[in-house]
RNA sequence: GCCGGCGUAGCUCAGCCUGGCAGAGCGGCGGUCUUUUAAACCGACAGUCGCAGGUUCGAAUCCUGUCGCCGGCACCA
């Protein structure tokens, strides 16, 4: 029972202080992560004294010795103590160690019979006693509720979950050296926000008491890096979290982290490139090939991807021409699931993209992609629309759709529109979903697998 | 919001269909053991069967409600 089992652990440490030790010790200096201390050793028998400092993740006591396995942000390393090295009392104390605390162990490394490399324990120094018992190491925490509620153990209980989050890391430390290298600035906007604009999405809404002001979470990045484009910032992007008031998925958080880009003078051919380009470099950094798979599925991200009009593949799918809405509508029930290797879809209805610029060619559309692989949306870009008469008017098409109840519709920006009343210069802009990337890139199937601490309901 | 599945020891799971003493492995606890690798062996312990109600002589098991998780749909990046 768990609290017969604290009840134990805090006898433990009353016992611990009774006896002289701080069980939440500090100032132990590790040397060495058990990675690189096991590195040390090489085709040597014995190395000089390193110092490790970790979790201790196993204890198999055998009688004057104890084995133990320490785990670190590394890695994990084997300890041995004995008591013909360290003395009755020391090993006594650490045999008296339980799985789940943290240590400081200092020794030699050296390779037992079995040929594992290992640190013989000369002296150790408890710094954090564990008072929970961990998941069983066999088979580790499976309990998907568990998990996500308490990430913590998660973490601590499968190596394979770190390595998702590094990967994620990665990725993203990679998509902003891209960007950063090609002379993109990277920008923080407001989060609170009057007027959630951007995308099509129902906003969080909370309360800024001293201005007595509803304010709104965004939904979306875009409206306030295209000021800053007014502004005379030629290239910005932001990588930071939106916010949409909508079901939960596997594919769908509630908050979930967008990268968006904007570059001067450039149209969606331009950003279609750079969306390749990032793609490369984030499976490079997560070291996923770009012949790969998701979920058994194979996939092959290598550039350039398959380019069509939405129109042509409606046709192709569908078997039917359509335009503005019905188009799209077409389009996601017939096409989208059925696009599985990575496809541009180009240039969308007009009525349903009120901030990209229409065709020269046919103003019925706009100069806009969205990245599919895999059925799923990927990257969203288009031509901006810089033409202050034009973007008022489509601002008031979808108040008008606003007032008849599509809670969606884009609401008026009345600074926006003023901001680009002042001028504001050709531009490509693209906003990606880094979660999805990094589910792919790290073959994942929930979203809540790549987002630590996913949203949940309260615990019963 | 709707539909379906799941919820049993710290962890991983049987048991539920067909009602009859609450089970296993691992972990933890006590012991043996000086080169283990899920160490091994011996021993004892461990439960609000998610929660509430109902049916029944008797409910983990059947029924109703409810909470949570998962999936699908709806909504939607």
């Amino acid at each position: 029972m768990s609290e017969d089992f604290t009840q134990d652990r805090l006898a433990k440490v009353e016992r611990l202080r009774a006896a002289g030790i701080d069980p939440y010790s500090r100032g132990f200096k590790p040397t060495q992560s058990s990675e690189s201390a096991k590195a040390l050793l090489g085709e040597g028998d014995r190395t000089e004294p390193v110092s490790v400092a970790g979790r201790l993740m196993a204890k198999r006591p055998h009688g004057g010795l104890v084995f133990a396995v320490l785990q670190d942000g590394q890695g994990r390393i084997q300890l041995l103590a004995a008591r013909d090295i360290i003395g009755e009392e020391q090993f006594a104390r650490f045999a008296d160690l339980d799985v789940g605390d943290i240590i400081g162990a200092k020794g030699p490394i050296f390779r037992t019979k079995r040929g594992e490399i290992t640190l013989e324990v000369q002296s150790f120094q408890l710094l954090t006693k564990s008072l929970r018992e961990l998941p069983e190491k066999w088979h580790g925490l499976k309990d998907i509720e568990i998990r996500y509620r308490q990430r913590y153990v998660d973490l601590i209980a499968n190596p394979e979950v770190r390595s998702v989050f590094r990967a994620r890391t990665k990725i993203i430390t990679a998509m902003r050296g891209l960007l950063d290298e090609r002379g993109f600035i990277d920008v923080e906007t407001p989060v609170l926000q009057e007027i959630p604009g951007g995308g099509h999405a129902r906003p969080f809404m909370t309360h800024h008491n001293a201005l007595d002001r509803d304010l709104y979470l965004r939904i979306a990045l875009e409206l306030h890096l295209k000021r800053l484009l007014v502004g005379g910032f030629e290239r910005v992007y932001e990588i930071g979290r939106a916010f949409r008031n909508e079901g939960l998925s596997p594919r769908h958080n509630p908050e979930f982290t967008m990268l968006e880009s904007y570059q001067a003078y450039a149209d969606y051919e331009d950003v279609m490139q750079l969306v390749e380009d990032l793609v490369v470099v984030a499976a490079m950094a997560a070291d996923r090939p770009l012949e790969t798979s998701y979920q058994g599925e194979s996939v092959n991200l290598t550039p350039p991807f398959r380019r069509a009009r939405m129109a042509d593949l409606v046709l192709e799918f569908a078997g039917r021409h359509a335009l503005g809405e019905e188009l799209n509508d077409l389009f996601e029930e017939h096409v989208e699931p059925r696009l599985r290797q990575p496809t541009f879809v180009l240039d969308y209805p007009v009525e349903i993209s009120p901030l990209a610029r229409p065709r020269d060619d046919d103003p019925r559309f706009v100069e806009r992609f969205e990245l599919i692989i895999l059925g799923r949306e990927y990257a969203n870009a288009f031509t901006e629309l810089t033409d202050p008469i034009d973007q008022r008017a489509r601002f008031e098409a979808q108040a008008a759709m606003r007032a008849s109840g599509n809670v969606e519709a884009h609401p008026m920006d009345e600074d926006f529109v003023r901001a680009i009343e002042y001028g504001m210069p050709p531009a490509g802009g693209l906003g990606m979903g880094i979660d999805r990337l990094v589910m792919l890139l790290t073959d994942q199937p929930s979203i809540r697998d790549v987002i630590l601490f996913p949203v949940m309901k309260a615990e019963a």
